[in-house]
DNA sequence: AAAATTATGAGATGTGCGTATCGTAAAGAT
DNA sequence: ATCTTTACGATACGCACATCTCATAATTTT
C-alpha cells in the first residue's frame, strides 16, 4: 500500500478526500476561534468522523494547528503597502495583522506552544525534521514595511529597526499586554503602534544626526 | 492521614523532607539549565529517588517548573536601582535580567508553555484556581525603572511607556530575536537596549513638545 | 530501647494521545 | 454491471505521565 501518495500529493480539489478534509478543517477552525484548542480526537467527534479517519488527515494535533494557522495567516501574508513612508506602512501592517491575530488568539497560542515543544525536543536531541512553526514571516513583512527607509538610514540600522519592530508586532504583544497588563485588544494595539512609531523615528533621527 | 500539612506548612529547614526536596530542586535546576525540561519521573531518576517520592514533593511537572522559576527569578526580583535617570535604570535592568533569562531559557520557556496551557484551560472552562505563571513581575520592575520620569511626563505617558518597555524586556525578546532572527543572546540584548532607549526618549520628547 | 510517627520504594491502575489492523462501504474504471 | 481502487469506521495496542495502595525503612519521641 502506497501510503506516501495520501498526503504528499497536493490533495485533489474534488472527491471525498477533499470534502472530509475541508469538513475537519472548518470544524477545527470553529472550535479554535471559540478559544479552545481541541485534540484530534475532539475534532473527530465534533466533525462526526471516526478517530481513525481524523488521524489520516491530521496525524497529530500539531498538524491540525499548523493547518489552521495557515488559514489564519492568509490575510496577513497577503499584506502589501506602497505607502511612501515607513511610518504609514507600519501602522497599516499593525492594523491588518493585530486584529487577525487577536481573532485567532487560541490558534496562535497553540502554535507558540508547539514551537516551544519543538525547541525543547531539539535541546533534548530528539530531533525529527518536522515542519517548523514560527517560520518567521515577521522578517519579510517588516523588511517590506521598512523599505521606504532605504537610503535614509544605513543598512545596519534598518536591520536593527526591523528586529526591534518585530518585538512590538505579533502574538507576544497580545500575551504581554492583555494577559499581564490586562489591557483590551484595542488598547494593546494602540500601545504597539505608539512603540512602533517611536522606534522608526529613533532610527531616522539617529541617521540624521550622524550625517546631517 | 493529614495530607494538608505536607506542602502547606512552610517546609521545615531541617530533616529528611527538606533534604530530599533540596536534592530534587537542585537536580531539576541542573537538568533545566542544560536546556532540557524533565518530567517528574526523569528528575526522580536523576536524583535517585523513586517516582512516588518525587511526586510527593512535586505533584506535577508544573509544580517543578514553578519552583525552578522561583530560583531563577531571584536575582531579577531583587533588582533595585537608584540611578537618577530612567535611561540608566532601564539599561541596568536589562543587563541584570536578560542574561539570567537566557541562562534559564529552558526553564522560562517551560513556564511560558505552562501558562499557555493554563490560558487554554481557562478558555475551555476547566478552571482550577491553580498558582499562576506569568505573574507579571515586569509591571513592578518597569514602574520602578521609569520612576525618575515622574513629573517629567504625564502619568498616562509613563504607564504607556512601561507597557511598551515590557515588550522589549523578557523571554519573548529572546524567542523572537534568537529563534526567528537567529541572533546571539548578546546581540539580542543589544537590540533590546536600543529599542528601550528609543522608547524612553520618545516619551520624554513628547512631553517636552506638549508642554515646552 | 521501645513505640509512634513519618518518609520511602515497588508495583498496580487509570487516562489520554497516537498507531496499527482489519473488515466494510463508497467511488471510479472498463 | 462488474471489478478495482479508495475511503471509512471499529477495535485493539503501545506508550508516557500521573495516581493510588500498601509494605518497609528511617527518624523522632518517650
Amino acid at each position: 500500500m502506497d501510503v506516501s501518495r495520501q498526503q504528499s500529493e497536493p490533495s485533489p480539489e474534488r472527491g471525498p478526500r477533499a470534502r472530509t478534509r475541508k469538513l475537519m478543517l472548518e470544524t477545527a477552525t470553529r472550535l479554535m476561534q471559540s478559544g479552545f484548542t481541541p485534540s484530534v480526537s475532539e475534532v473527530a467527534e465534533a466533525a462526526e468522523v471516526s478517530r481513525a479517519t481524523a488521524y489520516r488527515y491530521f496525524p497529530s494535533q500539531a498538524a491540525l494547528v499548523h493547518a489552521v494557522v495557515d488559514e489564519a495567516l492568509g490575510p496577513i501574508l497577503d499584506w502589501r503597502s506602497d505607502a511612501p513612508d515607513a511610518l504609514t506602512r507600519i501602522a497599516d501592517l499593525l492594523a491588518t495583522a493585530m486584529p487577525r491575530i487577536d481573532e485567532f488568539e487560541a490558534t496562535f497560542k497553540a502554535a507558540l506552544k508547539l514551537s516551544l515543544d519543538q525547541w525543547a525536543q531539539r535541546q533534548a536531541g530528539t530531533l525529527g525534521n518536522e515542519p517548523q512553526f514560527m517560520r518567521g514571516h515577521r522578517v519579510e513583512l517588516l523588511r517590506q514595511a521598512t523599505a521606504p527607509l532605504e537610503g535614509k538610514v544605513s543598512k545596519e540600522s534598518r536591520e536593527q529597526l526591523a528586529q526591534a519592530l518585530s518585538l512590538v508586532f505579533g502574538l507576544e504583544v497580545l500575551i504581554v499586554l492583555k494577559d499581564i497588563w490586562g489591557l483590551s485588544a484595542e488598547r494593546a494595539q494602540s500601545v504597539a503602534e505608539w512603540a512602533a512609531a517611536a522606534l522608526v523615528e529613533a532610527a531616522v533621527r539617529e541617521a540624521q544626526t550622524a550625517a546631517p
